[in-house]
DNA sequence: CTGAAAGCGCTTACAG
DNA sequence: CTGAAAGCGCTTACAG
């Protein structure tokens, strides 16, 4: 790539007259300042060296995959963005796996890349990845996973509680059988969904029935496929609580089509991390997280490590929160309304222990 | 912010080992490197100058707003991100009404952040920071939008085609009586789809009439509203094309409500930009745009721009689609089947001239 | 393994 | 308005 030098020479000035130019000084002539610019533009001319940007932090996708269009990704980077907006800091998509060489540390690399700071996006087999940044005290905060290492700082939402708060309001309007979906390959959090509905049916007498238990794959045809076999059982269930976005709308879509209702025949718990729930009819019942407020405390959190030069280890939980809608009633379909404001207080407190830290 | 120089003397070692150690020169005793980054560290160093990052680009909302959280916008950015993964950029989001200066212009701008190009989403209201960015023959490109200036590169998607597309659809399923459904404040895009409306109506003889055309907010209520109010006309429409994806969804779920049958009661076009057209029941036809393509090809031509020093200007725009689901069928309800590829043929070819460049 | 010195490319008083 | 020279902070042969 072309220096100052080179374009000086090929612009017949000094290199400071480029420097000048190219920064816009006014100083510069007109005539000559155009020269320089058009000599600079024809060959391609990048700074290699100066300032550094030092307001760059990264949202980093530790595995090869980055699933930024999901309704997950996307409002939780709207979130990130909208954190950063005071700390005056702005956020870099980063795909580890695509740029990092072998001879460098996970420090050096975000160092190259012109990182202060990075949020990391993880799946199950990227864990490691985690630890190693951690070890390497690079200003780092995991976003929507949750570990067990001292050294390694998170953010993440916490389903558990109102999983069992879900199931507590199910079974107030008179629920007994209940199933549960899940996806085939539960991360950390549906298993969290899967201890909460457990729990409940424990606390209230219920037993547990595996045959209750629907483990499909996330998509709209999974959660169809899952009602379509729940209500063909010689005993269906009254209600189900599915533990995706995915399969609670379609299950809820496939029930039009069946002529299954809801929730006159089964009321449906489904899982929103985004808006989904009202754009389904009737709309959804559900336990939601709120992603783009997950960012933007990941986002919050991260510039304060940074600000105050790494510091102490951030584990952080937030809540979720059980939004009523339409697509629950009693079973068989007593007339009940739906309350004001889709809040539901439930009725033994005293088991959904709250722990935001 | 402390300088090599200040850890070298606050380490007791010199500049030179200090950089070594920072770098992650092997060469580095390990004690003298520990001792090194601690300082380092407690004084929250930062190189200030040193090599550049050259291959970021931005993603640049020239009004203050950032509308990320969008499932278009967050559509076109996953899109983009793919797009980068070859040419191997990354893409920093920019809120340009944040952080620049007044003295200073567009490009000393990006240079400070280190962009080597931009992509701009733009409003109506910041149009002219279009134009200025091109101006300064900085390597831009406007996504989703269209000028008709010389300079100013962009890329967009444009619907007006198949919007006469998708009404010539209904108009061979026999709907006469078709409403409209827009955003009652228009974009260049919601005119387009009004225009094509206006002319396959006038292509196949069809009195328009104003009292079709229904202008509300762009929500699932402004979709709501609109279909009661078509509906309790004295002659109702028969069917109606939503520019909107918020207004189309609205429409399809306040009709299960009313208890108004789609498509046997009232055909519904939709519009799409992400993929909300599968998770309504009856799935919904929909003319369709393909943001992640659209952020894709944007990320593309940036690139090259950037490889070969600016050069010629991009104005290019990419197809919508039509989709044909269940949520049209002929006046009345009579049996139709959905194609199985969800396509389907205009009647009347000649009319909807390609214009892919 | 380390430091003094030279070097990197860009920027910036200083002098005219 | 411009250039020669000094300077910026970091890096890197070179010598030990």
């Amino acid at each position: 790539m072309a220096s100052v030098r080179e374009i000086a020479r090929l612009a017949g000035v000094s290199t400071s007259t480029v420097s000048r130019a190219l920064n816009n000084d006014p100083a510069v002539n007109g005539a000559t300042r155009e020269k320089v610019l058009a000599v600079a533009n024809q060959s391609g001319y990048v700074a290699s060296v100066g300032r550094l940007v030092t307001t760059n932090v990264g949202f980093v996708y530790a595995g090869g995959e980055t699933t930024l269009g999901s309704t997950f990704d996307s409002a939780l980077l709207s979130g990130v963005v909208r954190g950063l907006e005071q700390p005056k800091f702005d956020v870099v998509v980063i795909n580890l796996q695509r740029d990092k060489s072998q001879d460098e540390n996970y420090s050096q690399f975000f160092r190259r890349k012109g990182l202060r700071g990075v949020l990391v996006r993880t799946a199950a087999s990227t864990r490691d990845v985690c630890r190693s940044i951690a070890d390497e005290h690079f200003p780092m905060l995991v976003v929507s996973e949750r570990f067990d290492d001292e050294n390694v700082s998170f953010i993440d939402c916490d389903s558990h509680r109102e999983s069992i708060q879900a199931m507590e309001y199910l079974i107030s309007l008179g629920h007994r059988r209940i199933a549960f979906g899940m996806h085939t390959v539960p991360d950390s959090n549906h298993i969290d969904r899967f201890a909460g509905y457990k729990k409940a049916l424990e606390a209230h007498g219920i037993p547990y029935d595996e045959k209750l238990i629907f483990r499909q794959n996330a998509s709209f045809s999974g959660g169809a496929s899952a009602v379509k076999m729940m209500m063909t059982m010689a005993v269906p269930p009254t209600a189900v609580y599915f533990a995706d976005p995915l399969l609670s709308v379609g299950a809820i879509n496939v029930a039009h089509e069946t002529g299954i209702r809801i929730p006159e025949n089964l009321a449906v718990v489904g899982f929103d991390d985004a808006d989904i729930r009202h754009s389904v009819y009737p709309t959804m019942t559900a336990v939601c997280q709120d992603a783009a407020r997950l960012g933007y405390e990941a986002a919050l959190e991260l510039t304060r490590m940074i600000r105050e030069n790494g510091g102490t280890r951030i584990q952080r939980i937030l809540p979720t929160f059980l939004e009523v809608n339409e697509s629950t009633g009693p079973p068989g379909g007593a007339s009940v309304r739906v309350p004001e404001n889709g809040s539901w207080t439930p009725v033994s407190p005293g088991m959904t222990e709250v722990h935001e830290s």
